[in-house]
RNA sequence: GCUGGUGUAGCUCAGUGGUAGAGCACCUCCUUGGUAAGGAGGAGGUCAUGGGUUCAAUCCCCAUCACCAGCUCCA
């Protein structure tokens, strides 16, 4: 046994350092430069304290300041510091989970009193006071039995039953002055090394997360080692909200929202450009992929639902109605009426797959905390599709909604890395047979895998008929949204009684695939208008030119140019105004109309217009027919 | 649904226990100006809704509704 640990720095060079070398020890041997920015050291994957002694040899980086992963370590310190404040101001505050988080940290308290807004800069002043302490987080370990005593001792009666849940022998404590918290680490050395905290908002939340549990409060913020950095993180989200559907949608004039019906998006003739624009693309799609075109009922009999499993499982989400002592509902899915299109006739094998689209609107009652601008709603509409095939052809299908998915995704401007695939495995309340869920979720991960796509697994996240394969995009500050979503389904044509008849003569049930690749209408568009920050690409853009003459003296010419324009195709409007040229281009500037026409003398004398970008570029001048020749190309291409 | 917050003109926001203001937008007039704001005037508000306290409530109290952040849930 060697008194020395091997450490294999990234470079590759090995470092032999005697038994009870800390992370600091190891950066000071190699630089000044470096002793002082290192944070923590990881060995083997596994983050510890800058001056926690290093057990075993490995391969060893430092962290330093500038590190992305360094931000956590620090987080996970402020939230500490939070609890420390918490604990100094509201005495006998109750301590749940306190991680960092994406983009700062949060802590879960049970406070005798609940917190209000207006607690939060009492308890970050104490923080910045607590800062400068420097009191250090000194870590202890210790067996599960004195954990709990020490648990016990200290009152923190919610995090006792924790204690068995950690796989580990031996638990970590940290304390800083006269606080202790059970926390496996890492942490800063000391509370000074937070150099910048803001604490952001209160919320309510459940201890682990129960809806059932007790209920507690949640505060969150975030911290950077510098206030610099912090200003220009506030900054960041500052500018990121300036994309934000709600608010670009109505300075566009896209859609909006009333009180006389929560949930649900009130499309005005901007908004609906964009709407058709997007179904127009995906009929191509369809078109081009072999499928049929449906449309069926919004209010279907209960004893439609009862048969779909839906009033099982769904019923808490569903609107229901009585009329001629009938009972009804409002569709939440598409799907069932979809199969009574399926089973209206004998089907043969020779006529699978039978791929089904239908822009379907449903109805769901969400929760009213949970409704979002256009991205949560209670009304949406899917851009659905139900292929009936036999299980042989089930893999070529998936593959081709994943392709579908690409290019649709693709042409919208997304970056295809950058949306989050995830397969959602079979939830608690579900229906159908065991077997039949292991044969799903196979399906959707080989056909990933087949397709060279990374994905996540969301456990428990599946609908009630069948797995999923889910898409997220990601909106103006950072929360992700399910898109579009493949799934497989054994149960229901099951329960519809769905058949064909097979090569053999015998009858056979089909599998019913769902998919929908924009996923709803109103959630695509808003999180196209975040991510377009409302500059949409010519073919998407509401408008696409605005004619603007520089005296009234053109406006006839102006007027005539949009005419030739519209005729043509193009989405063009007029500023007829008495306002001066730079005004008209400010205004469609803001408006976010991709061309100005901006049309004089000279150029009415010419039958050209003087071609600006919203970007600012100038093209120009050039023939109305020119103008025209690169607009259409521009649209064409769909950039 | 839960915790906290917000609700005043179309938008962004001031404001007060004695029934309200600004900027932008809108309308009218003047101006006819060459690539991000020409000038003047005008109109516009049951101060979210319903109760209560008060001589008097937009303001204080209670309830409801909607919205915002988060939890849970979902396309």
């Amino acid at each position: 046994m060697s008194s020395l640990l091997d450490l294999v720095l990234p470079d590759g060079t090995v470092r032999k350092v005697p038994v009870g070398t800390t992370t600091a020890d190891v950066a000071k041997g190699i630089g000044p430069g470096l002793a002082k920015a290192a944070v923590a050291g990881v060995l083997d994957g596994q983050v510890y304290d800058l001056h926690r002694a290093l057990p075993h040899g490995g391969s060893f980086r430092i962290l330093r300041r500038q590190d992305k992963e360094s931000l956590e370590v620090l987080r996970h310190s402020a939230a500490h510091l939070l609890a420390m404040a918490v604990l100094d101001l509201h005495p006998g505050t109750d301590l749940g989970f306190g991680p960092a988080t994406e983009d700062g940290f949060y802590y879960d308290f049970r406070p005798a009193q609940p917190f209000q807004e207006a607690d939060l800069p009492r308890i970050e002043a104490r923080m910045r006071e607590i800062a400068r302490e420097a009191r250090p987080y000194a870590r202890t370990e210790c067996g599960k039995d004195a954990a709990k005593a020490r648990l016990q001792r200290v009152g923190y009666a919610l995090k006792l039953p924790h204690v068995d849940e950690i796989p580990e022998e031996a638990i970590s404590f940290y304390d800083s002055g006269g606080f202790t918290d059970m926390c496996e680490g890492p942490h800063v050395p000391d509370t000074s090394w937070i150099g910048a905290v803001k604490l952001l908002s209160v919320s309510g939340t459940h201890w682990r997360g129960d809806v059932n549990g007790v209920p507690m409060q949640r505060i969150r913020g975030t911290a950077f080692f510098t206030q610099e950095d912090l200003d220009a993180h506030l900054k960041r989200v500052e500018e990121a909200k300036l994309r934000d559907h709600r608010r670009i949608g109505r300075e566009m004039d896209l859609f909006s929202f009333h009180e006389e019906a929560p949930g649900a998006v009130f499309w005005h003739p901007k908004g609906m450009v964009l709407w058709n624009t997007l179904t127009e693309f995906v009929r191509t799609e369809l078109r081009r992929r072999g499928y049929g075109e449906v449309g069926t009922p919004m209010v279907l009999s209960d004893e439609l639902w009862k048969k779909s499993g839906h009033w099982d499982h769904y019923k808490d989400n569903m609107y229901f109605m009585e009329v001629d002592e009938r009972s009804y509902a409002v569709r939440p899915m598409n799907c069932p009426g979809c199969c009574l299109v399926f089973g209206t006739t004998p089907k043969s094998y020779k006529e699978l797959p039978m791929r089904l689209a239908e822009f379907g609107r449903v109805y769901r009652h969400e929760l009213s905390g949970v409704l979002h601008g256009a991205m949560r709603v209670r009304t949406f509409t899917q851009d659905d599709a139900h292929i009936f095939c036999d299980v042989e052809q089930m893999q070529d299908e998936i593959a081709d909604m994943i392709d579908m998915w690409k290019v649709v995704y693709r042409a919208l401007g997304y970056d295809l890395a950058g949306v989050a695939v995830k397969v959602a495995t079979r939830p608690k309340d579900r229906m159908g047979a065991e077997a039949n869920w292991d044969r799903a979720e196979r399906a959707l991960m080989d056909a990933l895998r087949s397709q060279g796509l990374a994905f996540g697994i969301a456990a428990g996240e599946g609908a009630f008929y069948g797995p999923k394969i889910e898409f997220h995009v990601t909106d103006c500050i950072g929360r992700t949204w399910q898109c579009g979503t493949v799934q497989v389904d054994f149960s229901m044509p099951e329960r519809f009684g769905l058949e064909f008849t097979g090569k053999d003569g015998n009858r056979h049930t089909p599998v019913m695939l769902h998919r929908a690749i924009l996923g709803s209408m109103e959630r695509q568009v808003a999180v196209l208008i975040e991510h377009h920050a409302g500059k949409f690409p010519l073919w998407l853009a509401p408008v696409q030119a605005r004619v603007l003459p520089i005296t009234e003296a053109q406006n006839d010419y102006a007027t005539r140019v949009a005419a030739t324009l519209a005729e043509a195709g193009l989405r063009v409007e007029t500023d007829l105004g008495s306002d001066k040229v730079g005004s008209k281009i400010r205004q469609a500037t803001l408006e976010r109309i991709p061309f100005m026409l901006v049309v004089g003398a000279r150029e009415a004398e010419a039958g050209a217009v003087s071609v600006r970008e919203r970007t600012g570029q100038d093209h120009g001048v050039m023939p109305v027919a020119g103008f025209l020749d690169k607009a259409r190309a521009r649209i064409a291409e769909r950039t």
